[in-house]
RNA sequence: GGCGCUAUCGUCUAGGGGUUAGGACGUGAGAUUCUCAAUCUUAAAACACGGGUUCGAUUCCCGUUAGCGCUACCA
């Protein structure tokens, strides 16, 4: 007979909270859980990350317990290394979790309660849960082959009918069973689905509700034998885990959505009560491409190798999907962003990630940020010009973190901040000269005649150049040529810099002096003048 | 193919049966500074489309389109 499965999705644009789940499931003993579940099978990107952050920052808000646990029982995909890098990344973000795995390598298996944390260290108690169910016949054991399946797969897709599986194994006599068990033939565990629709409440969505008969039986346990029993399959793990360690809160990519009726009907089968959901929506490309599945760019590490600061992406990744009611600030720092975070005010819709805006709020961070630590993240973009730090005197030290204090304002992150700096070291006057911007500017007879006067003035001075020095020849020069503005400055900047945008002379003034004192290869004042003017 | 999710300025979003559709970031213009950055003032900028329901729809319903997800013994 046909069956015609109906899904219907509630949709409570403003979810209320029905007393239905809240209550009964989560408010009961108080203390929010939630955790963060990566799979380490690649370099953390920014959807985990943004998932991750609203873990954690939805436990902080309501000061509960933020998990950490690796899900890593896709034996093929899989690799410990992923999991440091992970680690790494979860820690560098300021994302450190209550309860969560010992770090790779280290002994024992966790911190916290409810080890272990690595599901690969689990696997015992997923094989006792599941044998819980056969033995009340809530789950099966299906014989069916991987070609078994396809076909009839296939055969359901050609009569444009949903792919469900037909639960063929469900009725297997005893007799049957025991048959395939003698002869060693492999079996997966099912869990039975029964007849009522599936529904849960989701903090984004509203109601959800799928027919239970657009939901196939779920796998378990993969296929495998007594002696070799199969590993089991993320669906349940992941139910078996938020259940036993007590989550009261899953919050996850919107991918899961459709996973969800899946795990329900398993908490339903233990008679565990049902968490609350909120699915999280996708972060997409400019053009609308689920980010995630896009290669590079878009890791944690690659972030912070640009020089992106943690804050920033934090800040950036924290707006992305949700605003504070007042949502008047886009750089908000994270103490506001805890104290005043709701996952009802989560929005549904796919937010574009826009690098620009990123830019534009790290920028912000650079300024406001310590120039030692900036100094300290910035050095190694340096390598070649620099000494190593280890190697660098006290006085290098200094004049680098002025230095960069005087640049961090106009760059996007900090590995920007090499190109700025790059002429101190020297730069070719050729170049300088004939780069379009300069040519205009340096063809005037009025620039000859500035830059003449100020070689003048630089030959007959012995000591260091001083801004008030500077600024005294320019007035004198000011008077003698008529020149003023951009007309006097603009050349001066080109022979001292190479280019006509760049910080105050205030600034700039001692960072050439300074530095040429440093036997690092800075040319002084007086030299950059006389190489420019040809002498 | 089946099922589901999503759709407001360029971007993140607020709002919600009657609004001048609000804010932030960005953009344009102006001011200021030797330049850049910063700052201040100011302007432009949006309800995907088509049908309903209604006195009235951007808002509710249905459909279309588009994007995305699931449709695995991946997570």
């Amino acid at each position: 007979m046909p069956v015609t499965p109906r899904v219907r999705v509630v949709p409570t644009h403003r979810p209320c909270h029905s007393a239905t789940f809240y209550d009964q499931n989560v408010m009961g003993n108080g203390k929010v859980r939630v955790r963060f579940a990566p799979s380490p099978t690649g370099l953390l990107h920014v959807e985990n990350a943004r998932t991750a952050l609203y873990n954690w920052i939805f436990a902080r808000h309501a000061d509960g317990d933020f998990i950490l646990r690796i899900e890593d029982t896709d034996l093929e995909r899989c690799d410990p290394r992923y999991e440091v890098k992970l680690v790494e990344d979860l820690k560098w973000l300021g994302l450190e979790w209550d309860e969560g795995p010992n770090e790779r390598g280290t002994k024992g298996t966790g911190k916290g309660e409810f080890a272990p944390y690595r599901q690969s260290d689990r696997l015992p108690i997923y094989a006792s849960y599941a044998e819980k169910l056969l033995k009340e016949e809530k789950a099966y054991k299906c014989f069916c082959t991987m070609d078994d399946l396809e076909a009839e797969r296939r055969m359901l897709a050609g009569r444009n009918l949903p792919q469900v599986y037909s639960g063929r194994c469900r009725t297997l006599t005893s007799k049957i069973v025991q048959r395939n068990m003698n002869a060693g033939v492999p079996f997966a565990i099912r869990l039975k689905i029964g007849e009522e629709p599936l529904r849960f409440h989701d903090t984004v969505r509203g109601e959800v509700e799928f027919q239970a008969e657009a939901v196939s039986d779920p796998i378990l346990i993969r296929s495998g034998t007594e002696n070799a029993p199969g590993v089991p399959v993320y669906n349940y793990v992941v139910t078996v885990d938020d259940a036993l360690m007590k989550i009261t809160h899953v919050i996850r990519g919107d991918d899961h959505l459709s996973n969800t009726p899946k795990q329900v009907a398993i908490y339903q089968a233990f008679g565990w009560s049902v968490p609350l959901f909120a699915h999280l929506p996708p972060i997409v490309g400019e053009n609308r491409e689920r980010l995630s599945r896009r290669h590079g760019a878009t890791s944690i590490v690659g972030f912070r190798e640009k020089g992106y600061l943690p804050e920033a992406l934090v800040n950036y990744l924290a707006l992305l999907g949700w605003d504070a009611e007042d949502g008047k600030r886009e750089a908000c720092p994270m103490p506001e962003l805890v104290k005043s975070f709701v996952l009802e005010r989560v929005s549904a819709s796919p937010a574009t990630f826009d690098f620009d805006k990123l830019n534009r709020l790290n920028r912000h961070y650079i300024k406001v940020g310590s120039p030692i630590r900036l100094a300290a993240m910035a050095w190694e973009y340096f390598g070649g010009l620099l000494p190593t730090k280890d190697d660098a005197s006290d006085e290098v030290l200094v004049w680098f973190v002025r230095l960069i204090e005087m640049f961090a304002s106009s760059v996007d992150h900090l590995d920007q901040l090499t190109a700025k700096a790059l002429f101190l070291f020297g730069f070719d006057t050729d170049v300088a000269r004939s780069r379009d911007e300069n040519v205009e500017v340096l063809a005037a007879d009025s620039s000859r005649t500035i830059l003449a006067e100020l070689a003048g003035r630089v030959r007959a001075h012995h000591d260091a150049v001083t801004p008030e020095i500077f600024k005294t020849w320019m007035d004198e020069i000011k008077e003698a040529t008529g020149a003023e503005g951009k007309g006097l400055f603009h050349p001066v900047r080109i022979a001292l810099t190479g280019t006509q945008a760049s910080i105050d002379f205030d600034k700039l003034i001692p960072a050439i002096e300074d530095g040429a004192t440093l036997g690092i290869g800075v040319p002084s004042f007086r030299q950059r003048i006389e190489k420019f003017v040809g002498v």
